[in-house]
DNA sequence: GTGAAAGCGCTAACAG
DNA sequence: CTGTTAGCGCTTTCAC
């Protein structure tokens, strides 16, 4: 038997009353007698009333609710990255819808128009890496819908970001290994396409160059971010004739798949290689060495980015787009020290 | 300038026919002229029309959506679980609803109630640790709103569940610590209140006596899940006059603090002491030594989960609660082999 | 095949 | 202070 769960119609016909009185009574507006107030009131409570979220939202057209598309909810930075923003929405009386794209174009497609149809008011996302299409993106835009993106930048999209600055990122940490006493510093990257490659990419160029030393494209390998391929890609560029004795990895997981090829080899951390990641994972300073890492303020680059779209939807006139970039710092652990320690930039 | 969304009632006035017809086409209804239906759906693309889900959810009282609500989306075993429960929510035309709770009480109510206003069809969740009210759920359940928990239990409610047999893992993970030569282990539990603790207790009192070891209420250290707890706690076991030198943790975090306070001692692994975790975090396989954890089946939790409540769902009548048990397993690493290693039952 | 009308549960003028 | 009316965007009889 599926009884129906109790609307303001009911009450008001239980107390005679029409449905915009129970609806003031309840909302708590003035201009409303005390008693009637208190009968609906405790009618409500008595039957447990819950007010019907869609036909409020139906009627005023807002939820009050945010979506987020995060690429994998299980990484560390995301899931930080959502609790900051979790803390400003709830404190500005937001809801918050999280989904996950898994790093698949058609599941961000999906719950992009799962979300955008009715259901949110804006979006925070950060794009899936399998993404290279982008017209569901600007699809929303053209229909008004306020979209924030962070950490995964796309260039083409005219809207407001919070982001890192990819390339003094890789460039600190390029110097750190030369500052640390490497002399051959290779690049475990992602996929070229990706504009967070070659911002980074560049960063590690860059570094190099102030060090004076010249930059070798065979240093550089380009992968998938997956664990297994890092393995691989670490030991073609340990079998080169003039190995490298230091290693950037542009995420932790590239880090770890480096650190298990070089103890395939027996190649000993930190002296004979040294190592540095991205992502500061908590996982990090677990490891054997613990590895160093860039870490990105996770945090408060949701708490901004909530900030940001928060503006755009409580504003009546349209907001021009912001752009946020935030400091990375470098977390320094073993794996990046070598015995004959020099200090950090000494 | 605020465009409002289009609406079936624009298109319906472009093409001079009535909203019902629009209707018609838009859902692929028969008994529609194919003219008609073309000219719909054409103008439809055109003008990038998008249904408004909270209009058709009212009228048909029902979202296709199942709300989740999980204690913490960042431990492997709850997005594992959750990529369980969108792959077969997603099959069967459903979308999902990611909350977290943080552990926390008052955030499972809040998200409760946000997602119980008529946002969702039904919910899956595991229960915060720090509940232990739980009238918000026997509310929902008089409500009608069908109830599927996982992981977590509740004995208190009557709702379909998806829950290892937290018994047979503590005994299985005892029974191989014991039979791999340890003497004296020790259980370095959460707090003593949850009943998963009390239950995974008996298992390892059971394994002790089953190898006619006697219990030793001593070497049983209840704490609270913290890491930095874990640490505190195992630093007491072992300054024990007769210290352990077998620890069983009942979570990853956990083992990974009882770690950390064996290598301040000074402790040798896993021939001093071995060492069993439980959840199989990935993490585990990266320490050193790589360590030992009861691994439960996420992805097919969360799928029975999302098969228990979609059953329920599109069942006409009430369906009764089933409480599914799913098996664990246990993968043996490096910390629970002491050097002597007999084979795991040997 | 198609349209008119009623209604999902709620809010928002406007009277009185 | 309270009721009436209209309407949010869509579906669903029931006529024609």
């Amino acid at each position: 038997m599926k009884r129906h769960p109790v609307t303001i119609k009911d009450i008001a016909r239980q107390l005679n009353v029409s449905v915009a009185t129970v609806s003031r009574a309840l909302r708590g507006l003035p201009d409303i007698h005390p008693d009637t107030r208190q009968a609906v009131l405790t009618l409500a409570q008595e039957w447990d009333y819950q007010p019907n979220q869609l036909a409020t939202s139906l009627v005023k057209s807002r939820t009050r609710t945010i979506g987020i598309i995060a690429p994998n909810l299980g990484y560390y930075f995301f899931s930080t990255a959502v609790h900051g923003i979790e803390e400003v929405a709830y404190a500005a009386g937001y809801s918050v819808l999280l989904t996950q794209s898994k790093e698949s174009y058609q599941r961000e497609l999906t719950n992009l128009q799962d979300l955008a149809r009715g259901q949110v008011d804006g979006l925070i996302v950060s794009i899936s890496r399998e993404t290279s299409d982008y017209e569901h993106f600007t699809k929303l835009q053209r229909r008004g819908v306020p979209l924030v993106l962070f950490d995964r930048d796309c260039e083409a999209l005219d809207v407001s970001k919070v982001l890192i600055d990819n390339h003094a990122a890789a460039y600190e940490a390029t110097d750190h290994l030369l500052t640390n006493g490497c002399r051959r510093v290779a690049l475990l990257a992602g996929p070229a396409y990706l504009s967070l490659t070659s911002q980074r990419r560049r960063g590690y160029l860059d570094a190099l160059a102030a060090h004076g030393l010249p930059a070798d494209e065979s240093l550089v390998a380009y992968g998938d971010y997956s664990q297994t391929n890092a393995v691989e890609l670490t030991h073609r560029l340990m079998s080169l004739p003039n190995p490298p004795d230091g290693l950037l990895a542009l995420s932790d997981r590239i880090a770890v798949g480096a650190l298990i090829a070089l103890k395939e080899r027996g190649v000993r951390l930190p002296d004979e290689v040294a190592l540095v990641g991205f992502n500061n994972e908590p996982l990090n300073a677990l490891l054997t060495p613990s590895l160093t890492s860039v870490a990105q303020p996770a945090e408060e680059i949701g708490r901004e980015a909530a900030r940001l779209l928060i503006a755009q939807l409580e504003s009546p006139q349209p907001v021009p787009p912001v752009v946020l970039i935030l400091p990375t710092y470098l977390v320094v652990r073993e794996s990046s020290q070598k015995t004959v320690s020099v200090g950090l930039r000494a």
